[in-house]
This record gives structure tokens, C-alpha cells and sequence, in this order.
DNA sequence: CTTGAGCTTCCAGTGACTGGAACCCCTATA
DNA sequence: TATAGGGGTTCCAGTCACTGGAAGCTCAAG
């Protein structure tokens, strides 16, 4: 298979698909023209690379867990240990933005968006105590 | 006021006072030794930097805010209107990672974490059908 | 033979910093 | 007066995970 055809069926652009052997993710053969040629174990990673981003697992995330795929003597419990971490590291994000949009939907909420210049959240921004 | 005490005061590193000074959020003065001279206007301004970044607003909704800050014939809608599509974008990212944190919590859920290889999880990022 | 799609490499840019090197300035102390 | 240190300065490179673009090669169709 060339890019092209991985890339449609991965779902993964061909930009990232090279970039993804350049950082080692995948190392496609090579055609006699020096084109790219994928096999299916090829095209299997790079879907669940696509799967495992989806996720958000981070690039390193995802050498890990393939490396893990690809040992047969892997242990189930390295796996969920860094799902569990990635899990934790989500539901921080979560909290965090869940913190800026209480903050900042109580601001909107206060802010009467005429076309007069005062306004509740430059007040915020500047540092001005709530009344 | 030398960088080390705006950095104090405000809780923004030097490097990162430094930083907007180079994209133009603020533009101190100089002393004759060459060193950055900030007034009680430019710590002002980095307080409200370290706010609207802590709230998650970009560089450049950061660059417009202070804009209308400055700007005395603003008017609150204009303002209002950058909060809001701001707060729509972390609505955004919320259910985004709800979504992750949802399916990862479940694929985490069923396994068993122990010395054997066989992993939900994986077979999950390698595309196999849920039983 | 030309056209156009698809492939190749390489370089640069994204956002918002952050680390580090190499150097200057100022004050205090031996 | 030499020196040590803790400021400050600039500039360059790296982060993360791509993405865009330029220049050039390959291949199939008309």
C-alpha cells in the first residue's frame, strides 16, 4: 500500500503518517521508486495509534502501549497503569477548566453587554474586589 | 521597579515578562544601566495578563482585552463577546475530555491490572468489536 | 508528450512559554 | 582592590504534535 491508500483507511493524514515514522512509530518498507510500502501490520498500528490519540495519550503514551500490544509477555497491569495515569491527568484538566468556566460564566452572566463601557469582567481582569 | 519585583508582585516569571514584552503586551522603559524600568501602569497590566491567561483566554484575546481595558469609549459587548466565545471553546474541551475520560474510564473499569497479558484496553486501541 | 495526481525530502511555523549559555551590572565583603 | 554573588541583558534552541509549503521525482492516462 502507498500513503495515500494507509492514510484513508487509518483515517491519519499522510503528514502525520511520515512524521509518525520519523519519530520510529511505524518503519514502513520501501518501494523499488522509494515510495512507502505499508503492510497490514502497518496499517493496523497506525489505527490504533489513531485510536489510542483519540483517546489523548500522549505520543509517548502510545510508543509505550504499542510496545506493550506488540509483547506477548506483557502484563495486563503495566497497561492500566498508564491508562490510570492518563485517566488522572484527564480528570485534572476536567477540574481545571471546569474552575475557569464557573469563574468566567458567572462573569458573562454579570456582564450586561451594551454599549456602555463599564463591565464586570475588565473589573475582574484589573483586579477590582467583588462587590 | 526592576523585572525580579514586577515578577514578585504580578507572579509572572521574568522569562515570561520578557516574552510579552517581545510580542508587545508590554513595552516598560528603560534605565540607563539597560535594564527594563516598569511603572505601576505596567505591573498593573501584567496582573491582568496573569488573570485572563489564568482563565485560559489566549495571547491575542489577551491582546484585545487589554485593548478594550485601555480603551475608554469601549463598549461591554465587545468584551462580552470575546468572553463568550471563549467559554463556548472550553464548553468545548470539556465534553471533549468528559467523552475521553467516559470511554477510558470503562475500557480502565474492565481490567484486571494483574501478571497476565490478556488487556481490554488493548484490544479496545486495536479495533476488536466490544463483546 | 504532456498533464495531473501522488509521492519524496526538507524547512519553517504554530502557542506560550522555558532552559541555557554567555555576558554585563551592582553591592558587599575580605 | 579583588572577588563573589545575585541581579540583569541578549540570543538560540527546545517543547508537543503536527501542518503548510516549496522543489522535485514517479506514474498512469489521454
Amino acid at each position: 500500500m502507498n500513503i495515500g491508500e494507509v492514510a484513508e483507511r487509518s483515517g491519519i493524514p499522510p503528514k502525520t503518517i511520515r512524521y509518525y515514522e520519523d519519530i520510529g512509530l511505524v518503519r514502513p518498507q520501501r518501494s523499488e521508486n522509494g515510495y512507502r510500502a505499508f503492510r497490514e501490520t502497518d496499517l493496523h498500528k497506525l489505527t490504533f495509534l489513531g485510536r489510542a490519540r483519540a483517546l489523548g495519550f500522549s505520543i509517548e503514551d502510545c510508543r509505550t502501549l504499542l510496545g506493550l500490544y506488540e509483547d506477548e509477555s506483557r502484563e495486563s497491569a503495566q497497561v492500566k497503569a498508564v491508562a490510570e495515569e492518563h485517566l488522572s491527568e484527564i480528570d485534572s484538566k476536567i477540574a481545571q477548566l471546569q474552575a475557569m468556566r464557573q469563574t468566567l460564566s458567572h462573569l458573562v452572566a454579570a456582564c450586561h453587554g451594551d454599549d456602555r463601557p463599564d463591565c464586570p469582567i475588565l473589573s475582574d481582569l484589573s483586579g477590582a474586589q467583588a462587590g
